[in-house]
Formats: C-alpha cells, sequence, structure tokens
DNA sequence: CGTACATAGTTCAACTTTCAAGAACGAGTC
DNA sequence: GACTCGTTCTTGAAAGTTGAACTATGTACG
C-alpha cells in the first residue's frame, strides 16, 4: 500500500452491499459453512479423516499410477505446500498413503494411494456421494445445478492463483 | 469421487453423480475454498483475525446495546460453545469484546463489543466489502445474484441444525 | 567452474479447532 | 430440602493450520 493509499478520499463512500446483496451474502456464508460441518463430520465419523484428507486420497485415485508430485497435489486441493506435507505425514501413518523419491528430480516427492488408502475410499465413497447429493443435488432444480456450476466457475475464476491483482498480469 | 472401479451390484450401486454435477461440484469446491482463503488472508493482514472472528464482532455490532448471550452468538455464527469460548477469549486479550454476567440467569455470560472493537470494525469494514464484492458481486449478474441466494437458501434449509433425517439420510 | 537465484519440500512456533470432560446453575418433582 | 435432569459455559489435550525459516537441489548466466 502506497503513501497514496491510506489516504483516499474520505468523501468516497465505500460501496455498500444491496439488500438483497447482503441476503444473498449471508445465505452464501450460512449455506457454506453448514456443509463444510456437515461433510467434515459426515467423513470423520464414517472415514476417520477430514473433509480436506479425504479430498487428497480422491485425487491420488484419480492419478496416474496413483501418484502424485507433493507441488501438484497442493494445487490440485488449492492448499499450502506446508500444510500437506502435514496431512501426509498423517495420512502416512495411516497407512493410506506412501511418499516415494522422485527419480528425475532428488527435491522431489511422490505422495502415492497404497491400497490400503484405495480401500477406505471404496468403502466409504458412496456414503459421501450420498451425503453430497443429500445435502446439494437432490434438492436443486436442473436449471439451479447449471446455474449454480455457472456462478461458482465466474466466482473461481476471479480469485485464481496470484489472486485478485494478478501478480504479473503483463507476462500472460 | 469418481468412478471407483467395479461396484456392479445392483443393490449396492449408489447413485453416483453425473457428469455435469461432478463439475458442478468441483467448481462449488473450488470456489468456495479459493474465497474462505482469500478472505481469511484480506482479514489476517488488515484486522488482524480469522474471518470467523470477523463476523463475531458484526454481530455483535449489530445485536441491542451491541451485546448478545455466548449461546446466541455461537448459533448465529453456526459454530460450537467450545469454539466460541475460546475466541472471545482471544478476542477479550485484544481487547475488542468484554464478557459480562447475566444478571438473570448465573449460568450465563454476554459477549459485549468494546468502543475498540467497533473502532477496528469501523476501520476494517470497507476493506472487507470491497474484497467481498469484488470476489462475488462485481462478478455476476442481477440474475446471478437472485439465483445463487435462492440456491443457498434451499441449501441451507436442508442443513439447518437438528435438520433433515440426520440419522442414515442414504437409506431413506 | 562459480555465483546467484529459483523450486521442492520440511520443520518450527504460534495459533485455531475439536472432542470429551467438568463445574455451576436452573427447573421440575417429590 | 433433595433428587434428577437439562442448560450454560469453560477447560485441557490432541489434532489441524499458518507463515516464516530452513535444507537441499535445480537452473541460468557470466
Amino acid at each position: 500500500m502506497g503513501p497514496m493509499g491510506d489516504m483516499t478520499d474520505p468523501a468516497t463512500e465505500p460501496r455498500w452491499l444491496t439488500d438483497e446483496e447482503q441476503r444473498t451474502w449471508r445465505a452464501y456464508l450460512h449455506a457454506t459453512t453448514l456443509l463444510e460441518d456437515h461433510l467434515d463430520r459426515q467423513l470423520q465419523r464414517d472415514a476417520g479423516m477430514p473433509h480436506i484428507y479425504y479430498g487428497l486420497l480422491v485425487q491420488l485415485s484419480q492419478a496416474p499410477r496413483r501418484r502424485l508430485r507433493m507441488t501438484e497435489l497442493a494445487k490440485g486441493a488449492k492448499i499450502t505446500r506446508s500444510r500437506l506435507s502435514h496431512a501426509i505425514a498423517r495420512l502416512e501413518k495411516n497407512g493410506w498413503v506412501r511418499r516415494e523419491n522422485c527419480p528425475s528430480d532428488k527435491r522431489g516427492q511422490f505422495a502415492l494411494l497404497t491400497d490400503e488408502g484405495l480401500d477406505v475410499l471404496r468403502r466409504t465413497a458412496p456414503g459421501h456421494v450420498a451425503a453430497v447429493r443429500q445435502a446439494m443435488f437432490d434438492r436443486l432444480s436442473p436449471g439451479q445445478l447449471t446455474q449454480l456450476g455457472e456462478i461458482m466457475r465466474v466466482m473461481a475464476e476471479g480469485l485464481e492463483p496470484a489472486g485478485p491483482d494478478a501478480d504479473l498480469p503483463w507476462l500472460r
């Protein structure tokens, strides 16, 4: 923030949210926190891990040879490498994931899904899908489903890595 | 949660997500985690607290006499009383919130927003609104805004505390 | 080669969240 | 009163997250 940044004209009121925007924002916060809580509890209970960890196993299961480089996995799950390190350490303790050195880059590590990990996924996936379905898809009309997808893609676009004021937009 | 292999028994075959449902689900996860991360960082940087804590101050600021019973506040923020206790302890250390005994119920506590807390809110609200606006409302058409509100209300309805058969929803 | 800088991943300390008690009070009942 | 049960809120330990510092390796360039 430059020296001018703090000295914006006090007369320039911030654009507050309209009434409908406020209602939508509240509904958004309400629904997303309830859903995240719901899925976290569901998976903690049925699979013994939080939602994010489950997502890591899912990603690994869909990757070629059931393995991914740590950085790729972190990017896919939208978490920091630090957080991933801890998560993989925990999943490794559970025997669901193993680490493996990358032959072509000695700094690199693969995280790979073990057979046991795949088993956990197979056992718990149906319940998880059912929970998601019940919370979201069973309640939305086909039109709403499409709309929601559209809206979420628009939002994600504006938040994509390097954030809002894109890091080096002139290099694109 | 893709096709997890060969679960060919029709009796136990769960209803997987359709292609469009999967795309929407991914987009939803993607967008919501990016946004939550974004707001958390924005507020941590500008206000020195995570999004949830900020929400607590907002709720207090809108309550009569800037105070709420702990349980009410927890309900409003959709968090457990335990989590709230810790959070309020932290905010109290910052001098933004104070506790006060409830005269009519000796078990009860009020959390109340201090003048300093209100100040923090005043200073940081414009930036926060701008962040929300930039991430969401500046990108959505009026129709999408309405749709999103509708959709989120539908979802929340199905997840409301003590909500739908929290039991074995997939056995309906 | 050597220097400089970038990348991959881990680790540490501080912080936040969860879960399972637990302490204190209120309310109904006898 | 005394008993029971539910409610309110707190506590402590374990688990998870964050951001910065750190190790080790790759890469670009003179």
